[in-house]
DNA sequence: AGCAATTAAACCGTATGCAATAACTGTACC
DNA sequence: GGTACAGTTATTGCATACGGTTTAATTGCT
């Protein structure tokens, strides 16, 4: 028998020095995601794997890799022979995935009332006081990223992993997609109803619960608009630039 | 503007020539994916990468990236610098893996029988059909393998391709499950429930297709059991020619 | 000048090679 | 007899190199 094979833990976290000089595969990752999300890469955009090795200062086998992952997560879609280009949802596809997100996430909030929780409704309202500040800040790429945040970590405290992870997947995408759709006007999430939730969640009324998701979420998704986009082409060293100075 | 940004269709489809002498990244998945439900190889099984390049005749290169893909299916593991080995799903993963699906199939059905689709039953019942004639040809393998297409079929038919991606995902960790958990008496799945199901379906009973849904999952589920596995090392070459000869 | 065909450059897909890490065998020691 | 340690082997991770395809630029023709 070949000695044993893994269990479920993995052998070390991979994170003790060498920082920013070689950068790890999750970081190149969140950056290009983050980078897509805030609007910095439109849709269509051409992402070259030669270019972006350069970039981040890695080889074209490391790009490959991050990029068939952010493939699989539909942020990106990879044309044979042609390359990676910042993946352009459809209104179908938008409708989707807020669809799919209205089966995820109503059976996790469900999920979540069943399960009495005060340390986490804690967690969570320390978490809408991050997303007030946001608010208050008129800091509104922190706020996008905040909001989704909240839709995961409940994902997370319901209890289910393969749920969790299907939700943040389409959490990825809907960023992707609010940020083409968005109508000019409209807040991403509106004001306070993370917060009637939780507290409906917290009273333990699952059925209220599970139609404040629901409202909610349809709340997100009316507020999309369809338009063309931009359509200009984009300096690729600039974005991951800009993205350096501002983390 | 850097031409014209892909929309939606692929270039040309690849499969032309070249078969049987080269194969595509696709085809060694399948055939992996195949082992792993088949029992073939067992989980914890280590899959090195030069010993299935040489078995598939390819590369290091290509092996590695279906390995990648399998990884997130979560149909193998990768352990840094170890390699990758058949995943070992937990009890609790299983069963993760079965409320989920609950959660996601109960929503396709209920998507399935709002839009009345005649075409849609025709094709299902010939499915059905098929089931029974592998059922009496004790072809228990290709038993397995129809009845869940089955299920990914009812997916793909709801409209939304959102929740059909996530079901099939669903469907593979499940048949991995069954491989492992499954108590040796139990039929994998029952008898005549797809066909009640259907039937429901056809007649357009919302609430009571839901019903039979649920039910299904519960009894395929509820015939797993819990025991530690063969652990024997595995002869991977001989359990691909195997599979060569019975395609 | 406009358009088509041709040629050149850039890029993706894949194979190969090298360095780093982990597993295995053999040996010494308790 | 079992355990600890060191050398050896095998394997992964990564960068580089090469062939084929796509894209663009250039040239020639209408």
């Amino acid at each position: 028998m070949p000695k044993s094979p893994p269990t479920t833990r993995s052998r070390r976290a991979p994170r003790s020095l060498a920082r920013k000089t070689t950068r790890t595969d999750e970081e190149i990752a969140v950056q290009i995601i983050a980078a897509i999300s805030h609007h910095r890469l439109p849709p269509g955009t051409k992402l070259g794997e030669q270019r972006l090795g350069a970039i981040f200062g890695v080889s074209r086998t490391r790009v490959r890799q991050v990029l068939f992952r952010l493939a699989t997560a539909k942020v990106i879609t990879l044309s044979p022979n042609r390359g990676a280009f910042v993946a352009r949802p459809t209104l179908r596809e938008a409708r989707e995935v807020f669809a799919a997100r209205r089966v995820v996430e109503s059976a996790i909030v469900a999920l979540l009332v069943k399960a009495p929780t005060p340390f986490h409704v804690v967690r969570l309202q320390a978490h809408l006081k991050a997303e007030d500040a946001a608010r208050a800040a008129h800091d509104s790429r922190g706020l996008v990223k905040l909001t989704g945040i909240f839709h995961v970590r409940l994902a997370e405290m319901a209890g289910n992993t393969v749920l969790a992870d299907m939700l943040q997947e389409l959490v990825a995408r809907s960023s992707l997609i609010i940020a083409l759709y968005q109508s000019p006007s409209s807040a991403t999430c509106p004001q306070d109803e993370h917060r009637t939730l939780l507290d409906a969640i917290a009273r333990g009324e699952a059925g209220q619960a599970v139609k404040l998701m629901r409202q909610h979420l349809d709340h997100i998704e009316r507020g999309l608009d369809l338009d063309g986009g931009a359509e200009r082409d984009i300096d690729l060293k600039g974005v991951f630039d800009d993205l350096e100075a501002n983390p």
